[in-house]
DNA sequence: GTCTATAGTAAGATAGAC
DNA sequence: GTCTATCTTACTATAGAC
């Protein structure tokens, strides 16, 4: 898996060291939080002294940062661009809409890294404010206004029901929230994941029903 | 507002200051997260020597679980007992029984002390065992199983449309989670919640909607 | 059950040689 | 950009007097 990291600046990051101290950082902040992880313990995964580190990032906090600088282009990745919302309201059905969406978001969590920054994400959520922004804004309010535009394009086409789109957009899309947090546990535990998968589908197809689709 | 505290061994704390330890304890775990906060702060807050602590509990660690044994126990007020469902699905109708559920909860989350808890559990989800499991099975799995049987009962009835009373359970149940961490948040920026009241009225009125029941 | 005192470790970070 | 060495502070926890 090639990866392109960014620092705060927002430039690609090259140096092989940076990386492997960032994704020493995303392993270790994922399974004890950013306090229970010391730069110590970061530096003796990668292999170099501490203040080698400080050669990398000015400080503790800025590894934080940078992860979350990453994130936040990942998140980026997991909707469609606006431009392209028309041509799907318009060649795709409710159902291959909403599936393709969950492939893409499968895809985009099935990556080792996103999951654990998924974690750290959660943990630092209520104290961190680059947390909270990609929480709601990035991820959240995103996709409620992605899934509306399409659901209000897909109804003045009359393929779905005609509903506020918003209420429809919120309404399959919350109950994922609760999936993918257990999704999360699942992997963290090494368990098996196929109930999850299971519980989307069935998802998905209650949602169409609702919606006077039949998938 | 008077509470009982438990220690491990679930008998009631009546010692002042080990209260005050773990209200202190309860503050500072969900600002800054268990590693995040020191017992020196603990004490610090408590106008006591660190050393006066551990006459208390025997470690940092056991502060946590006693929070955790407490928390448990609110968890379980949450939800009416499972011999007057039959009781509230012959009384009831659906919409009265859901808002009646959301009164309930909100009286749980207003509490100050249970909505610093549930920060401390998101912090420590994917690391502390017992929240793992009270979130699981205290909270998720619990609503889920006692949602189901009222459904159950309802549809028995003719009160609700026929349908898989679990996945009725799940789709009511699940789009409340991302409300709930919502309203957390919003809580504590100190912001106004009343967007979170009116979203989960909407959501009640989509649902009781999809149920055949007009509110 | 509180205190003082202290042990022993670990934390984040810097200086300066190479 | 890595190292050794070090600083300073903070951490959890215990011993023992009152």
């Amino acid at each position: 898996m090639e990866r392109t990291y960014i620092d705060l600046a927002s430039n690609p990051i090259a140096s092989p060291t940076k990386i492997k101290i960032l994704e020493a950082a995303i392993e270790l902040f994922s399974k004890r939080g950013f306090s229970g992880a010391s730069v110590r313990d970061i530096t003796n995964e990668v292999g170099i002294k501490e203040s080698s580190l400080y050669k990398h990032f000015k400080n503790k906090d800025e590894i934080l940062e940078t992860i979350f600088a990453f994130f936040r282009k990942e998140a980026d990745k997991i909707l469609p661009p606006m431009e392209h919302l028309d041509f799907i309201a318009e060649k795709m059905n409710l159902v291959e809409f909403l599936e393709r969406g969950m492939q893409n978001f499968k895809r985009h969590l099935d990556d080792e890294i996103n999951q654990k920054i998924w974690r750290i994400m959660y943990i630092e959520l209520f104290r961190h404010p680059m947390a909270k922004d990609i929480y709601r804004n990035g991820i959240v309010k995103r996709t409620v206004d992605c899934l509306e535009v399409v659901f209000a394009k897909m109804i003045e086409r009359g393929k779905m029901v005609t509903r506020d789109p918003k209420r429809l957009a919120i309404e399959y899309q919350y109950p994922l929230y609760p999936i993918i947090v257990e999704y999360n546990l699942l992997m963290s535990e090494g368990k098996s994941t196929e109930e999850i998968d299971a519980q989307v589908i069935e998802h998905i197809r209650y949602f169409a029903d609702q919606c006077g689709v039949t998938s």
